[in-house]
DNA sequence: TGCAAGTAGTTAGCTGTGCTAACTAACATT
DNA sequence: AATGTTAGTTAGCACAGCTAACTACTTGCA
């Protein structure tokens, strides 16, 4: 893993590591200010995930839902008799693999994750509307950017 | 909370719902992929950040730790404990005020801090060198405008 | 065909992290 | 000196992550 770009003690100022350094730290600041908003809907951050990739997706086996939440079986097992019990999900059964367990958001989950994504769009949407039409031009530009940089999972 | 620069039923591309959901899923992939990173100096996340708090700043009292780590003290109390039983930091006693225990980082607890950091780091700065430097420089114009996005803190 | 191997999910039990409530010890006030 | 305040710890709860072990199915092959 060499670094390119990078070759002298003290690195210049748009090198690889201090750009690294600061995304890292900017990120770290992003989300925790969101989480807040997310405490809100009553739901736990993992709770609220979840019930997010389902929502947006098509209906799911707890296998593929562990993989999209980088989590164990038994953890998203877990985490959906949870969500189940609280109305916001239900599981199909697979006609042709019993046991295959699929599993769909209800209206009452959409409802309550939708409700969520607005209330902390909303929030975070205050503060870049702060910004100047040229600074929001910039960010957008940098957003690709990092899109692509994350996008290798 | 009214949002400027959006009237229109189809928001304009660079409004500011459309920057603030993809600028909130790029900082979950981000932060996702530094993790994997992290895991490797073999303490959890909230060790880590507690130590890094530590390390990079003066004595801590565990309530200003708390604060800094927007955690309640008694969590704190017992992420220090843990971390101190580990070797990695410190407790020292206020030679005036008996109550107070103030928190420094050992040098044990600094090296592992700065390997996992160099760790993260790298990791991303080896993305960011596939960039070119007009992409690059791209992304650095936008860090500032993150860090006044989430300094509001 | 029937049995072994593999697969999907659940259950059990551990660790760690968050919380509140209740406590101890030390300081400050009057 | 008594009272209240402040810093930190302890106790006990809930939840989310994990592995190991189990159940219930499906698949594959001899």
């Amino acid at each position: 893993m060499a670094l390119r770009q990078v070759s002298s003690k003290v690195p210049r100022s748009d090198s690889a590591e201090i750009v690294a350094d600061r995304l890292h730290s900017a990120a770290i600041h992003l989300l925790r200010r969101l989480r807040r908003e997310d405490d809100a809907s009553g739901l736990s951050a993992p709770r609220l995930s979840a019930l997010s990739v389902v929502v947006f997706g098509r209906p799911l086996t707890i296998g593929e839902l562990a993989a999209a939440e980088q989590v164990r079986v038994p953890t998203m097992s877990r985490l959906v008799a949870a969500l189940e019990s609280a109305g916001l999900l239900r599981r199909l059964p697979d006609p042709s693999d019993k046991r295959i367990v699929r599993v769909e958001a209800t209206s009452a989950g959409r409802t309550i994750l939708l409700a969520g994504r607005r209330r902390r769009v909303a929030a975070l949407s205050a503060d870049i509307g702060r910004l100047t039409a040229a600074e929001r031009r910039e960010l957008m530009n940098a957003i690709p950017l990092l899109e692509r940089l994350v996008g290798r999972d």
